[in-house]
RNA sequence: GGCCCCAUCGUCUAGUGGCUAGGACAGCGGGCUUUCAAUCCGCAAGCCGGGGUUCGAUUCCCCGUGGGGCCGCCA
């Protein structure tokens, strides 16, 4: 039977980064076995806006490639699937009407806390026969099993017992008539042909009550894999303000697709020693088995470095494209290669890389103190001046690093001095700082004229 | 509070009834270099604690401890 996974978030209006990546479990599952990957919006809370979220997911798909088969599915546009199976229930005696109001079951729980047990509906409604109390609109709930134990294979924890009478008679239809999560996700993970359901294990509780679901309808259960939580660095839940949670955001702030993927791939999960894996690589690799059981606390560390490192493998012409949307339009400069291979190496989000690029590329405005103070001292205009003449004289053609470093070298041998004695000065004049890249490749690609031109602006601020 | 889940370097992780417990990121030191990076080499860093089982436990079992999750007419 080929394999169907699903991601079903709930519209919240963006991709979470851990949905992200249980999302792509999911997907590399089904990849992998040439299955299905579908996508479902939890949307029985009709309050919530799904359009817009289901916009927001499919723009985070994209970005990071992934795709799903067939048809989005709207929980809110089944309620009359649902409540065909309400019906179903109520006619059989597996479901029945409670009557007791919120108000009632609010003083149970805090009853029930303030003994120290867990809060659950007491059945009170389960076999009545009586007259309903007037005026109240029932609930619909689901007969759980009184006694026994609930197991289930987790293909991630293993075996999982809950005591059934941990699991109360829920509700499955509110009092207005909707349906309520637990059931729906049976229902639709059954109709819509579910095998593997792989989730975080916030979820895991919620398995047993499905599977009194499944039963009273008859379904076959798919396997159930529970994935752990990524917690933040302090071991706690990952919220918003232990930085971005939005997918997007890794977008805006020079995160490459592949990085992020990576990195979050190997969250949970592993293939021995390896760590950098293509889209191609992981799909063939994945298998839900080799999750991890443990939480895992996330340090953005690593998806730093993986960032550098695919963006010192991203081709210049892509790189390019790509820093469009960083205020950098570098597509057509005539020393584009150049250009990238000085500083690809140097960013490692885009963000940096547009940064390094702008650095080169537009004159310095200013000459930090610091630098000023180390290298425009003693000989140094003397050697700028003389520098901007052998430019000027030279003969061959200055077109690469080596041609430019070829004048560098003349003029050291000339003057019997070290490499640094020209190096520091010339570097602080190019871009008026003494980082980045090598003078040769920053003078061959802003061109000989625009590197006098610099190196004079430069001697002219110098006062000794 | 009840129930459930989890536990290897700071972080992500590999691994086994017997290994000098492996890799990666970060950290530190060094090489390369006109700078900063990149890169290369090296160093430091871990089996949560206590009981068992066993000739031998990081590994299997139990109990602690710690962390997480769930306990809605939310999803």
């Amino acid at each position: 039977m080929a394999v169907v996974t699903r991601f079903a978030p709930s519209p919240t209006g963006y991709l979470h980064i851990g949905g992200l990546r249980t999302a792509l479990f999911s997907w590399l599952w089904a990849r992998h076995n040439d299955g299905k990957f579908l996508l479902r919006i939890e949307d029985t809370d009709r309050a919530r806006n799904s359009e817009e979220a289901l916009e927001a997911i499919i723009k985070a798909f994209d970005w990071v490639g992934m795709n799903y088969d067939g048809d989005v599915v709207y929980q809110s546009k089944r309620f009359d699937l649902y409540k065909k199976y309400i019906d179903q229930l109520l006619e059989e005696g597996k479901a029945y009407r409670c009557y007791m109001s919120k108000e009632e079951l609010d003083a149970l729980r805090e009853e029930q806390m303030a003994r120290g047990e867990r809060p659950r509906y007491d059945g009170r409604y389960r076999d009545f026969e009586g007259t309903p109390p007037e005026g109240v609109e029932p609930v619909i709930r689901i007969k759980a099993p009184r006694e026994g134990t609930i197991t289930f294979v987790d293909g991630i924890k293993g075996e999982i017992n809950i005591a059934a009478d941990e699991v109360d008679d829920f509700i499955i239809a509110r009092s207005d008539g909707t349906p309520t999560y637990n059931f729906v996700v049976s229902i639709d993970d059954a109709l819509m042909g579910l095998t593997d359901v792989i989730r975080g294990d916030d979820h895991l509780y919620n398995t047993p009550k499905q599977i009194v679901v499944y039963n009273a309808l008859g379904f076959k259960l798919p396997k159930f894999y529970h994935v752990a939580m990524i917690n933040n660095e302090q071991g706690k839940k990952l919220s918003k303000r232990d930085g971005a949670t939005d997918v997007m955001e890794y977008k805006a702030m020079g995160y490459l697709p592949e990085a992020l993927l990576n990195f979050l791939v190997r969250l949970g999960w592993s293939h021995g020693d390896q760590e950098i894996f293509s889209l191609e690589e992981m799909i063939a690799l994945f298998d839900p088995k080799d999750i991890n059981k443990s939480a895992s606390s996330y340090s953005p560390d690593k998806l730093l470095w993986l960032n550098a490192h695919y963006i010192k493998n991203t081709p210049n012409a892509k790189l390019a494209e790509l820093l469009k949307e960083f205020g950098v339009d570098i597509a057509d400069h005539d020393r584009l290669e150049m250009l990238l291979d000085a500083t690809k190496e140097r960013g490692k989000t885009l963000v940096e890389l547009a940064e390094q690029i702008n650095l080169i590329l537009n004159a310095p405005t200013q000459y930090d103190a610091k630098a000023v103070k180390k290298a425009f001292k003693g000989e140094a205009k003397e050697i700028l001046v003389d520098f901007i003449a052998m430019l000027q004289t030279w003969e061959k053609p200055l077109h690469l690093p080596s041609d430019y470093h070829a004048v560098l070298e003349a003029l050291v041998a000339e003057k019997e001095i070290g490499f640094g004695k020209i190096g520091m000065p010339l570097r602080v004049a190019l871009v008026g700082a003494l980082t980045g890249p090598g003078v040769d490749e920053m003078m061959a690609i802003i061109g000989v004229d625009e590197t006098i031109e610099r190196i004079e602006k430069a001697v002219a601020t110098i006062e000794v």
